[in-house]
DNA sequence: ACGGCAAATGTAAACGATTTCATTCAGATA
DNA sequence: TATCTGAATGAAATCGTTTACATTTGCCGT
C-alpha cells in the first residue's frame, strides 16, 4: 500500500500538503490540490487508519467498539444491524465484542478495546452495577448504553420501557380471559428481566387477580432455561393456561418443550412472548409477542454515539422507544 | 493509558527493555525484569494494540476481518460465533462486515479493512469470481472462504458438501414416497445455491423421477422470495406434495406462507430446509432440515487463519465438513 | 521603499510501539 | 595483560499520519 509519503513524492509537495488536500483543512492552491489528487489517483492511495488513529487520539479513528451478551439472540443481531447500519454511513467500522454473559470476558474485551483506541462504545452492561462500563464512561470515553442502562452515572441509553410491555402484554392476556398465567424471566441481574417481571406483577394486580408465585419462575434467559421451566409449569396438577415468556430465546424454548408434549396452542397453552423475531410467522401458530424495535434500537444508539463522539458535552439522553404488541395466534 | 515511555521512565530503564520483557523476546536481567513488571502494574500499563499494529506490520496486530454476506442469517451468526471464540482464544479481535450482498459495500468494507491492517480475512465472498476477495488474497494477505468458495486460485475454504447434503435430503424425501418435490433456491451467483440444486436434480434422476421445471424456482435468497414462491407453488393448480428449501431465510419464509393458507405439514405438504437452526423444535412440526455445522465451520475457518498468518507458506486447505440430514416431523 | 498580512507550503515533533545496531561491562581465554 | 565473548542495556530509526510552528512569497497601504 502506498503511504502518503509516496503520494507528496510524486507531487512534489511535502507530506503535509498532502494531509490538507486529503483533510482539505487548510487553503491549498488548486493548482497543487489537482497534482495531488492525481497522484493518489495513480497510487491508489489509501490512507492509514491505523496511523491517522493512532496520531490522533480524538474520535477521528472511526473505530466503534460493540459489546453485546449474546449474539445468538436474535434482538441483538437486529440490535447490531442497526449499529452498522449508522456505523457504514459514517465511515466508521465496528469491533464486535460478544461476552456471551460472561463478566470475566466482557472485561478482557473492555481492556482491549481501550487498547485499540476505539472512538466510542455501544454496550449492553452485563448488569446496572457493571463497574468496567462505569470505568471506561469515566475515562470520558463516549459510551451508550442499549437495552440495559447504568444505575448511578450520567449516560446515552436506547431502550424500550419493559415494564410498560409486559404490561400491556399481560393485560391483554387477561382481557382474553386466560386466568393463570405464568411467567418464565430471564435473569434477574439483568434489568429488564427484573422490569418485565414487574410489569407482569403489575397488570394482575390491577386486574385484581391473585399472583400464585408457583407461576412465577426466573431463569438464566437461555433457551434451555425455556424449556426446562416451561417443561416444569406443564407438568403441574394444575397446570398454567398461558405463559408469559421473558425473551426471545425462553420463549423458543418454551414452544419446543409445548410442542414435544403435543399440546395446542393456544386451545391448551396460550403463549405470549417478550421480543418479536422477523420470522414470528413462520412459526405455527404465528406468536403473539411483544415486539422491540430492536433495529432502531441500534440505530439510534449509533446516532447518538455519533453524536456524542462529535460533541462530548452533549447532555445525556435516555431514549425510550415503544414497545408493540403484534397480536397474532398464539394467544 | 500510560505508554511504554512511562513505565520506562518510572522503572528507570528504557523503552526498549520495556519491550523485551513484554515479548520476552531477549535476555533481561531477573532483578530489572522485576522492576519493569512492577512499573507496569503500578500504572496498570497496557500496551496500545494501535501502535504495535502500525509498527510491525505482520500478523502481530491482533485483528481480523469477518466479511460475511447476511448477519441476519442465522447460519452466518452461528459461523461468526466459531470464529470469535477461536479469535478470543488467541486475544485476535474482529472487524465485523456486514456486506449485505452488496458488491459496493463489499468493495468498501475490504478497503476499509486493508487500510486498518488487518491480519488476517475470513470471507463468504459474493460469489466465486469476486475479484475484490481474489485481489486481496494476491495482495499476500491471510485468507480463509467460509462456505463459499473462489473459482481459479488457491486459499483455503471451509464450507460443506451442499451436493451430497441435498441429494441425500432430496433422496430421502423420494423414498417417504413424495413425488412431486419443488425446489426454491437461492441466489444462482451464490455456488453454493447451484450446488445444492445439482443435488437436487441428481437425486431426482438417480430415482428415476421426471424433472419438471415448474417445480424449481430459484431467487435472491431472502425470506421475502421464500414466502412469494412458495405463494406462488401452493396456488398451482398441480401444487407440489413436498418442498426443499434452498436455506434458512426461504425456509421460514416457506413456512409463513404454508401456515397463512392453513395447510397442513407434512400432510398437505412437507417441507425439508437447507440448514438447520438451534431451535428447529421450536417450529411445530419440528423442522427435518439439513445441518450444516455452522459453528464448527467458523472454528475451523478461524484456526486455519491464525495457522495461516503464523505460517503464510503452508499449502491451502480445503476443508469440507459433513452435513447431517435432521430428520424431525416436516418431512 | 518598507512593514505587515495572508496565502501557500514546508519542517519537524509527536503518537506508542518494535527492532537494529551500538555500547558497556564482566568474566573467560590465550 | 590484551583480547574475546556474551549478557544486559540503551539510542535511534521506523511505521504513516496530524499538526504546531516556521518560512517564503506577493501584495497592500502608507
Amino acid at each position: 500500500m502506498a503511504s502518503m509519503n509516496e503520494v507528496a513524492k510524486r507531487a512534489g509537495v511535502s507530506i503535509a500538503t498532502v494531509s490538507r488536500v486529503l483533510n482539505n483543512s487548510d487553503s491549498v492552491n488548486e493548482e497543487t490540490r489537482m497534482k495531488i489528487l492525481k497522484a493518489i489517483k495513480e497510487l491508489k492511495y489509501q490512507p492509514s487508519r491505523v496511523a491517522k488513529r493512532l496520531r490522533s487520539k480524538s474520535g477521528a479513528g472511526n473505530l466503534l467498539g460493540v459489546l453485546i451478551p449474546d449474539i445468538q439472540n436474535p434482538f441483538y443481531v437486529d440490535v447490531l444491524r442497526g449499529i452498522e447500519d449508522i456505523a457504514y454511513q459514517n465511515n466508521y467500522v465496528i469491533i464486535m465484542c460478544n461476552f456471551n454473559q460472561d463478566e470475566k470476558k466482557e472485561a478482557v474485551y473492555l481492556d482491549i478495546l481501550e487498547s485499540e483506541a476505539i472512538d466510542g462504545l455501544i454496550a449492553a452492561p452485563a448488569h446496572e452495577d457493571d463497574p468496567r462500563i462505569k470505568k471506561f464512561l469515566r475515562s470520558g470515553l463516549p459510551v451508550v448504553c442499549v437495552d440495559r442502562g447504568l444505575k448511578g452515572v450520567d449516560v446515552d441509553v436506547v431502550w424500550v420501557n419493559n415494564e410498560e410491555g409486559a404490561y400491556q402484554a399481560v393485560s391483554y392476556m387477561i382481557e382474553k380471559g386466560y386466568k393463570r398465567i405464568a411467567h418464565i424471566g430471564g435473569l434477574p441481574t439483568i434489568p429488564s428481566s427484573r422490569l418485565r417481571l414487574d410489569g407482569y406483577r403489575k397488570a394482575l394486580k390491577d386486574h385484581g387477580l391473585e399472583i400464585d408465585e408457583n407461576l412465577i419462575v426466573q431463569g438464566d434467559s437461555t433457551y434451555t432455561s425455556g424449556i426446562e421451566f416451561t417443561g416444569k409449569l406443564l407438568n403441574m396438577a394444575n397446570r398454567p393456561d398461558a405463559l408469559f415468556t421473558g425473551n426471545n430465546l425462553i420463549t423458543l424454548g418454551a414452544l419446543e418443550a409445548v410442542n414435544e408434549r403435543k399440546l395446542d396452542i393456544p386451545g391448551d397453552i396460550a403463549v405470549l412472548g417478550f421480543d418479536d423475531m422477523n420470522w414470528s410467522n413462520a412459526l405455527n401458530p404465528p406468536l403473539t409477542a411483544v415486539r422491540q424495535p430492536a433495529y432502531e434500537i441500534g440505530k439510534r444508539a449509533g446516532e447518538l454515539l455519533i453524536q456524542r463522539i462529535k460533541d462530548p458535552k452533549r447532555p445525556c439522553i435516555q431514549m425510550t422507544l415503544n414497545s408493540e404488541l403484534k397480536v397474532r395466534s398464539s394467544c
